[in-house]
DNA sequence: AAATTAATTTAGAATTATTCTAATTACACT
DNA sequence: AGTGTAATTAGAATAATTCTAAATTAATTT
């Protein structure tokens, strides 16, 4: 429950360059993310929390999940309309939902398909993001 | 307002299919869709639906939208946690919501870029559909 | 060190989209 | 015409998230 020095840095620089404070509820949140990457709800995060830090509010929990989202150290992964799942995985990548657990997996995705897809857009359409969900299950063998 | 016998017929056998009866309420839901494809939500619909059905109310909105999904004649659209959108346009495509507008546009996407996304997953894994969201803004020029 | 300021945290209320419930209505089939 | 099943309806309930206003914290100036 303790950023290494590396993430440590990294959580500084990212809250300074949005000029936001590094204060210990919101380091605490995204050491937590860092430590179990099962994308975690809000509500979920919240309740392991309250493990180590009692006293911080569902309020606050929502709050630093935004400015993490905002200072680009963790991004919001959405199926459907659940609750918004929160992700530490930087890299390009897309997300698939197994149906029957519901556990959600990261799935690395070259540049290439990234730059294939916006190939298909008219060319006045810029793009900012793209959000790739696979739903499916996994069969064990 | 009315169903064109073409898609009457579609719209019989996709419900027949699931054993759901047409019903004038879903008939009328399903051709307000069709009539005007800017992607709309329950309440959206169920405020074009009161024009010419002034009787209907938002849970049948919401039933009926559950039942064309289910049938296959619609499918659901989702940016983020935004309400949940209606599109009638089956073939495989992607959306794209502009920031500044909020409007859709659906991007027509070739199979190839769905088997090249599918290549990236543990051979285990089975999808059965993939949905894929582009965010960003429209240049005017 | 005390005072000032601005940002952050907090608890609880408010909001919003959607689902649920239970009663009524509509329709197909005897 | 009567019965049974599915669909519709109005309004209540739910659940995730956002808002509000007060309290706390931390940094800065006096």
């Amino acid at each position: 429950m303790q950023l290494s020095p590396a993430y440590k840095t990294i959580f500084n620089k990212a809250l300074e360059k949005s000029s936001l404070k590094p204060t210990k509820q919101r380091e605490h949140i995204f050491s937590l993310i860092l430590d179990k990457k099962d994308h975690p709800t809000a509500d979920e995060i919240f309740t392991r929390s309250r493990d180590t830090m009692p006293t911080i509010s569902l309020a606050t929990v929502y709050n630093c999940l935004e400015t993490l989202v905002e200072s680009g150290l963790i991004r919001q992964v959405n199926f459907e309309r659940e609750s918004t799942r929160y992700c530490p995985n930087l890299k390009p990548h897309a997300h698939f939902l197994c149906k029957n657990t519901g556990n959600i997996y990261d799935v690395d995705l070259p540049d290439s398909i990234f730059s294939a897809l916006k190939k298909n857009l008219p060319e006045n359409f810029q793009t900012e993001q793209i959000d790739i969900n696979f739903n499916g299950s996994i069969k064990k063998n």
